[in-house]
RNA sequence: GUAGUUGUAGCUCAGUUGGUUAGAGCGCUGGAUUGUGGUUCCAGAGGUCGCCGGUUCAAAUCCGGUCUUCUACCCCA
């Protein structure tokens, strides 16, 4: 007989995790109904067209790929399998595709029922997605993500109001995070400052590594990418300013850079006037990888737990545009439930309330006492006390164990005493207390 | 995809230069205790040493391959 096993970089959750799980879906939920955000779901399964090609090139390589139904070898071109061309062959063999984020359904969503939609429209989306990555620290191949977008609306308090929802949510949840903004047009006004603007995407991804290698290390990479010196001199000073004001001195040719430079500070000028409780910076060295961010993006780490982001997201103007729906402005942020799940086990700040399920144990002895018991066990839940009944009247030690082992905090025994009197023994698994009771009096106690 | 690392009982792990019948703790089952768990004592069950092949009189141990775990790179939540 083998072994089972589940693939690698997915895991099974138990019942403490999915109720842990879902108090962070449900605090998160809170807050985004707060703030007018709308729930939707889509197919765990995606078109691989409508996929493929918006994460770029490792993108389109961490897609899972779902094999054709049938006969799937039928529409695999000859030529292209004696060549050993498997990237072409890959369409041939596979329509379908998993999930790899929830922005790109999102907005496959909005063309196809952009007639049923009231602009701007927010919503918030909570579901699994999979990467075909190595899976390490906080890396999983399957992990749910808590989105919230807004599209159709270009207008700058977008921003800040995702700003305050990151706030508002991990301070709800108990996590200290800085909060990480910059803008894409300021990224583009470097890139045309130094001279170098078809080299945008490189010099982002290097300076993206900036607090991991250092500034020699961003300067050898940038060379590597064939950027020239005066170039890497001009970007080494913009990355040594303070503050993003002055920037327009570079700017002064970049109309981007410039309107990237004003747009932060419309957004900057709004979060002064609010009260957040954790700490937003303006971090230029901040890239991200998605290419289809053209406005303000935004990163979010947690301040006492060394895990890489637990959240990310930003504005893009046109992300329907690859679905035929031209002129659609969004931003959205997400909230990486697996490593925020990781962050707050690792602190120790789960509310036990996440633990409680069961409230009560009926234990009995014969059939008599389970019959009674079972009486009660219906009054019980009317009541709206969650309790269970063991289901045989087996040895004491056993159902106690159970109850134990449950974390079930309250036992009811019945036997031919209790019986007799119309009354059950009320154990509290914690002090050991017992007391009598009638199960009305039981139900008073339980529901206080 | 590259580099390193891990795999032995349900779980966490020992296992010496290759040498008889592979161990411990926890957990599990039964008993001490016919109405009391979390503490104690006794007994028991449980293993294709990841898988395939090789070297050897002899392999958990050495060699090769493969899968797996974790970590770093790449990229990302």
């Amino acid at each position: 007989m083998q072994k089972p096993s589940i693939p690698k970089g997915t895991r099974d959750f138990g019942p403490i995790q999915v109720n842990r799980r879902n108090y962070i879906f449900d605090t998160l939920r809170r807050v985004f109904v707060k703030y007018g955000y709308q729930p939707i779901e889509t197919p765990v399964m995606e078109n691989l067209s409508t996929l493929t090609g918006k994460y770029g090139e490792e993108g389109d390589q961490l897609l899972f790929k779902v094999l054709n139904s049938g006969d799937f070898l039928r529409k695999v071109n000859d030529a292209d399998y004696q060549e050993g061309n498997y990237k072409k062959m890959t369409f041939q063999i596979s329509e379908k595709g998993l999930r790899y984020d929830l922005t790109i359904p999102f907005a496959r969503y909005v063309v196809m029922n952009q007639n049923d939609i009231a602009f701007p429209f927010k919503r918030y989306q909570i579901q699994p997605v999979w990467r075909g990555d190595r899976p390490q620290k906080g890396r999983y191949r399957e992990f749910y993500q808590c989105d919230v977008d807004v599209v159709g609306s270009d207008s700058l308090i977008n921003e800040v109001e995702l700003t305050q929802i990151y706030d508002e949510g991990f301070a709800a949840l108990g996590i200290d995070v800085v909060i990480k903004m910059n803008n894409r047009k300021i990224l583009t006004g470097i890139a045309e400052a130094a001279g170098i603007p078809d080299k945008m995407m490189a010099m982002t991804m290097a300076i993206d590594k900036l607090d991991k290698i250092g500034i020699d290390g961003v300067k050898d990479e940038m060379r590597r990418k064939e950027i020239n010196e005066t170039a890497i001199d001009t970007i080494e000073n913009i990355l040594n300013i303070k503050d993003f004001s002055e920037l327009e001195d570079f700017f002064k040719d970049s109309e981007t850079g410039l309107k990237g430079v004003e747009e932060f500070r419309t957004v900057v000028g709004y979060l002064k006037e609010i009260d957040l409780k954790n700490e937003v910076v303006f971090d230029i060295t901040l890239a991200r990888g998605l290419n289809y961010y053209t406005g303000t993006i935004y990163e979010v780490a947690a301040k006492d737990v060394k895990i890489g982001s637990i959240g990310g997201g930003g504005r893009y103007d046109d992300l329907t545009g690859t679905f035929g729906l031209k002129g659609v402005s969004g931003v959205g942020v997400s909230f990486g439930a697996a490593r925020i799940y990781d962050v707050m086990e690792e602190l120790d700040i789960f509310p036990d309330s996440t633990a409680a399920g069961t409230q009560l144990l009926f234990v009995t002895f014969d059939e008599a006492s389970f019959d009674y018991a079972f009486n009660a066990l219906q009054t019980i839940r009317k009541a709206g006390i969650n309790a269970e009944i063991y289901p045989t009247p087996t040895k004491m030690k056993k159902q106690m164990k159970y109850a134990n082992a449950r974390k079930i905090p309250y036992v009811a025994v019945v036997g031919d005493n209790e019986m007799q009197a119309g009354e059950v023994a009320l154990k509290n698994m914690q002090t050991g207390e017992q007391e009598n009771l009638t199960v009305l009096d039981l139900v008073a106690k339980l529901t206080q």
